[in-house]
This record gives C-alpha cells, structure tokens and sequence, in this order.
DNA sequence: GTTAGCATGTAAGGAGTTACATGATTTT
DNA sequence: AAAATCATGTAACTCCTTACATGCTAAC
C-alpha cells in the first residue's frame, strides 16, 4: 500500500544512502553526477520516493546532536536502517530483466562493488543477450526490407547498430575480466586449478 | 482536448504514413526497426493515438476497392490527410528542446529528409550543445568530488563519458556534411564565395 | 486441428516530469 | 539588499506499459 514500486529509484537511493548518510538535495545531484550520462532524476520524484522508503522503515532521518536543527525546516539527512540494508542486499541479488534493461542497467553496475561475483557476471550476460537480441531483430528486419532507404535513416541505423555493437564488446571486456577474477580470486571454492 | 500530446508518437506515426499508407499492426512494426536501437512503442500506445489522430482528422481511413473487408474487422489502413501533412511539416519545423532530448532526437532524425535544411542543422547543433552540457556538468561534478570511486563506478563514468563523446563526434561529421552540403547545394543564396 | 502469428483494441496503473509554493542561507 | 543557490515538498499531468479481451488466418 505504502508507496509504489519506483524500483530504479528506490535502489539509486538505497544504494547511495549505504556509503554515506545524505539529504534529498545532495543525494539527487550524487545521483545525477553517478548517473548523469544515462539518467537524471527530479524532486518531484525523489522527494515522495524518500517518504515512502522512510514509511516503510527502510531508511530514517538521522540526528547527529541537536546542532542542525535551527529553524523550523533545516537540512534532513537520511540514513540507512538495518531493514534497508536487507532490501538493499535483496535489490542487488536479483539478476533479471529488472537489472539489465535500459533504464535499470546503469544503476545496478553503479553498486556492483556491493553485488555477489556470480550475480553480477549474470547481470552482464543477461544485457548483452539482451543487446544481441535488438540486434537481431533489427539487422533481420532491415534484411527483409524491400524499398532502400534514404540517407538519413541509412545513418541513423548504421550509428544506431554501431552505438550497440560497442557496448557489446564493452560487455565482453567486462564478462571476460570478471571471470578471470574469478578463477584466482575469492570465488565460491571452484576446485582451484592449479597455478 | 481529444487525445493528448505523445508528440514523439505522432511524429513518428505522421512522418511513417507521409512514405506509405499502413495499418496499425505493420506501422508498429515499421517503427520498431526504424527506432529499434532507441525505443520501442506497444500497441497500448500505438491504437490510442491512432484513435487520436483519426478523431482530430489528420489522418484517414483508406478503402481500398472493397477487397479488403471480408468479416467485420479487417485491417484498418490509414493515410495522411491534408491537414496531417501540415502538422507533419510543423512538427518536422520545430528545432527546439522538443526535437533534441533523448527521447525525441532518433524519431525527428529519422524524418530529416522531409526537414528543410536550416532546421537541420539547427537540430544537430542543439543536440550536440545539449550532450556538451551534460560533458560538462559531470565533468565538473566529478572534479569536486574529492573521494575516489569505486573501479566499478569509475568504469561506468568512463563509458558514459565515452558514449557521449563519440555522438558528439558523429553529430560534428553530421554537421559538417551538413554546411559543406548547403554551401554548393540550393542553400538560401548565402552569397555564395568564390569555388 | 492446433499452434503461431496477424490484427485491433481497452482499462488500469507505473514511473516519472513540470510547475508551483515556500523559505533559509550564502554570495556578490 | 539583491541574486543565486540551497533545501523541501505537493498536485496535476504525461507518456507509456502490462495485461487483458477478442477473433481471424496461415502453417504444420
């Protein structure tokens, strides 16, 4: 009942809230500095998404003495509660389509430094396929296509497909460093080869 | 007051009939691979505007001969009209923030070729300020920030920044085949220099 | 004869923005 | 003392998605 889902949001939030206590109005320009290239969230949003977190005890407005309080309204710095923290760790397990899709993607790598080796190598996987997957359907589309097309939509496809192609490829780096960490690092007792 | 705004949608719609006339299952899918790197419209958005644009007499129905309709509902051909290809050039005439954002900037690209080439370049110079912005205000966020980030958040910027750079760049080619294009071809008798 | 794809549509709702409203504090 | 920026918040609205409902037609 209380308060949408916002799942983006919410883990952006979350997920700052867990390195350092902050206000609404720093933690949005954190999050549009993280995020600015991808992203950018509002007030509008940002505030009823905190008291919604805040509802549900997920996160609580911190009294550091009694020094900031002055006025009536001054500076509310949140931080996160011990359910908060549980959520959070319950956000960056999952490993579907909520992780690797457009809008999400961005913000789940974000906390990687927060997320399990094994969900986040399925993470990645998952928004490469998910990328192969557009540029299937796009190149087969475009194969099918009879009429030829004009310049301008020629080049929007060809920068459109290369703009995809790369980030694949940055994917592949990733996946591949990833799981060579995984073979000599700390990883789940793979039955160490030798070396 | 019938039918909100969706001006991407419409656009998109629009400038998609201006080609051919199409019914509404096929035109999505046109749309699909001509945005299909960008964006993807459901029919949940599609059939409501086609309602809308119906209803304000933009576009029409087509009968064919009187092959087509064989049971009650057979596919729904619409065409453009009159006044739908004046909206068309109005919308196609806007180089505003309208015609520059993320989400806007594929779908007005795509139909350049029905743009004059003034409103062209002005899309692509606008586009390519706003992506400069943003550069610069990341930029700059990160220059303040005195903690240092994580390799994973530090990778994110990395390819953000990159991303953006590299439209930057295309959207300079873009630009400068654009002025070199007006300067010998029927630009608006810019004096033309000697060559 | 049944699955897959073609074809059209609606109702409910999610996720966010814009514009507004308000006031404190810092800079110029 | 004016302007900028910090700071919090709300109401209305936009745009789109998901899930549902319906039926036809082609392929296997």
């Amino acid at each position: 009942m209380a308060g949408g889902q916002r799942r983006v949001l919410e883990l952006a939030v979350l997920g700052s809230l867990h390195e350092t206590p902050l206000h609404g109005y720093e933690l949005r320009k954190r999050l549009n500095t993280l995020l600015g290239m991808f992203r950018a969230f509002s007030y509008g949003s940002l505030y009823p998404c905190l008291r919604s977190l805040l509802e549900q005890g997920l996160i609580a407005e911190e009294q550091p003495a009694q020094a900031t309080i002055v006025g009536g309204r001054s500076k509310i710095v949140y931080k996160l509660t011990a359910e908060g923290k549980e959520r959070l760790q319950e956000l960056l397990t999952q490993a579907g389509p909520s992780a690797w899709e457009d809008e999400s993607f961005g913000v789940h790598f974000a906390f990687f430094r927060h997320t399990e080796a094994e969900v986040r190598l399925r993470i990645l996987e998952g928004r490469r396929s998910r990328l192969e997957e557009r540029l299937d359907s796009v190149r087969t589309a475009l194969a099918r296509t009879r009429e030829r097309l004009d310049s301008y939509t020629l080049e929007l496809q060809r920068h459109g497909l290369e703009s995809v192609e790369r980030e694949v490829r940055w994917l592949n780096e990733l996946i591949a460093t990833e799981r060579r960490a995984s073979e000599r690092g700390p990883a789940t007792d793979t039955t160490s080869s030798d070396e």
